[in-house]
DNA sequence: CTGTTAGCGCTTTCAT
DNA sequence: ATGAAAGCGCTAACAG
């Protein structure tokens, strides 16, 4: 491996020129940038990112703490760390990954250096690694919101604005009482605040439209699901009958037609569905839904922008909230 | 920040018997570890990993090239990755996330001596990064099994063993006729191995045993399902009909038991079926499937030990093929 | 616009 | 069993 000394006798120049020419730091004449170039290209140069470390105190990498269990998530887990990676080159990072369990890690990988900057995915309400990535010093993205940030920097999808503009397209419809249909107990359980923000935001906006409404948590199983709809749609209390869903469960999309016709209703005559799910979840089925779509690759990108905002600039800590839209089709009709 | 040297001047004592206090590279009286320990956990210091990279060359990360696309395989992904990152961690390495189109990211994070060893994911039958990956100078190893490993180390799961085993159990059970349900048509455009070796052990043990054979790939959908289904089961070339699945496809085991309860077709009494699959997908249905099991998470454990093995007691080069094992549960019975 | 030089914090010979 | 000192390859202050 060639080392910047090399390039440096090559090219007829000064070590530290070579390292102006690199990092651009201040200006060269074209001539002896040329020289450099070429020597680099010749000597098929790389830096040593160990030495760069030590001597600028930056190591080029991003710690991303992510949840790699198997969860219903999976795939916007996937989308949101695919995201993460991609932006993070764009800035010329690259990203180390954590498992969520591993708590000690961000500790270990801040205070060994090996990081410039954090990134914490699954927040939940109160989510006990926030104390400990608020004492590092070091910028840190939390991708979720708690309850207290704790000064540390925030990026995520707006749930509740997308259960109220679910609520408002279905309200727009004609329909009176809506149904629910969300994730798992055990999210609700965890706190996994996507969970409690997206109920949330859906019972409000009922109560604002003056509609009715019945929730649900449902875990991704067709025997779940089918007793989620009794639960829903048979609701005994309910003034008028249910004739909507707002569906936030990416696992149950699959099975969710097909459970519809089993008691005999056809979408959208019969009963107009939303969903809340990343946009090409929504679009695999054979008949795509209308959707609030999860913009996991937004935030991904949203979450590095920030980091590297704080990291260059100092900006200060934002808390960012990704707007929803949604898309109309065939799964959603007037009433 | 304390550095190596605050300890050394702490504990009264010089930088190097410090480090060899830390590597455990030569002998320390009882006396002095105790005291430069001590100094250590006074002044909470934590090695500088840049600049033990650049005087030890070794960086203690290992990088992993995954694939991130929204694929019908996520969840298997996701305990590679799990796998691969917890394993590495009892090596005391950490893992940098490539993305599988960022081939340049190889080539980089070599040449940088950001990682000491590399592994790569999803590999293809003619992978185009694998000449890539044989000319850089860092143990690396293939999880799956290409045409040419080109002297690199390879593990995977033996998937045409697995379409073995589950052939010669449904054979046991007196299926005379056995259809399989394959991965979708664009895996097995994109020759991903696993795809081809798995139907290829299912076609060569039917042939064996003397039983018949349909096979269909099917994408993760109902209608594919559906089609599937009645391509495999109204075969008209069947001596027999068939009254077996083996089903190698994760996305489709949700919608598997609809599918054929709409063809009027009970699990077991009417058909048997037996699903190659990660062992906490065969689980999660409502009735267990017969499963030859992936055992994600062994396979990447054992991609991290082969790396590891390399890179410490340059052990030769191996593959290794992670032998399948069958678990009936009540999804196959005898006819 | 360019060169010289002092570290960055560690590993590892060489000496004792 | 311990210490002294020479790098590892780079950045950035200082000097011109």
């Amino acid at each position: 491996m060639a080392t910047m000394n090399d390039v440096a006798r090559e090219a007829g120049v000064s070590l530290s020129t070579v390292s102006y020419v690199l990092s651009g730091k201040r200006t060269i004449s074209e001539e002896t940038r040329l020289a450099v170039q070429s020597a680099i290209r010749k000597l098929d140069y790389s830096p040593h990112s160990g030495a760069r470390a030590l001597a600028s105190n930056r190591s080029n990498v991003l710690g991303l703490m992510a949840p790699l269990r198997a969860d219903v998530n999976v795939s916007v887990i996937m989308q949101f760390v695919a995201a993460v990676v991609t932006t993070a080159r764009t800035y010329n990072q690259d990203v180390l990954l954590l498992t969520q369990d591993d708590a000690g890690g961000l500790e270990r990988v801040t205070s060994q250096s090996m990081v410039d900057g954090l990134l914490m995915m699954d927040i939940e309400a109160r989510d006990p690694r926030i104390p400990l990535l608020a004492k590092l010093r070091k910028p840190a993205v939390l991708i979720g919101l708690p309850d207290d940030p704790q000064g540390l920097s925030c990026v995520d999808f707006d749930f509740a604005g997308a259960s109220r503009t679910a609520v408002r397209h279905l309200v727009d419809l004609n329909h009176r009482s809506i149904g629910f249909i969300g994730s798992p107990q055990a999210s609700l359980e965890r706190h996994a605040t996507y969970a409690d923000r997206a109920r949330k935001g859906f019972t409000e906006a009922c109560e604002a439209a003056g509609v009715g409404s019945v929730l649900r948590a449902c875990e991704a199983s067709m025997a779940a699901l089918t007793e989620a709809l009794t639960a829903v749609l048979d609701d005994d209390g309910a003034a008028t009958a249910v004739t909507a869903l707002v569906v936030h469960n990416e696992g149950l999309l699959p099975l969710l037609h097909e459970a519809l016709a089993g008691r005999g209703l056809h979408i959208p005559e019969d009963i107009s569905v939303v969903v809340i799910a990343p946009e090409d979840v929504a679009l695999a089925a054979a008949r795509p839904w209308t959707a609030v779509s999860i913009p996991a690759h937004d935030i991904g990108r949203a979450a590095v922008e920030m980091v590297m905002d704080r990291l260059n600039s100092d900006k200060p800590v934002e808390v960012r909230l990704i707007v929803p839209t949604l898309v109309q089709r065939e799964t959603s009709s007037a009433r």
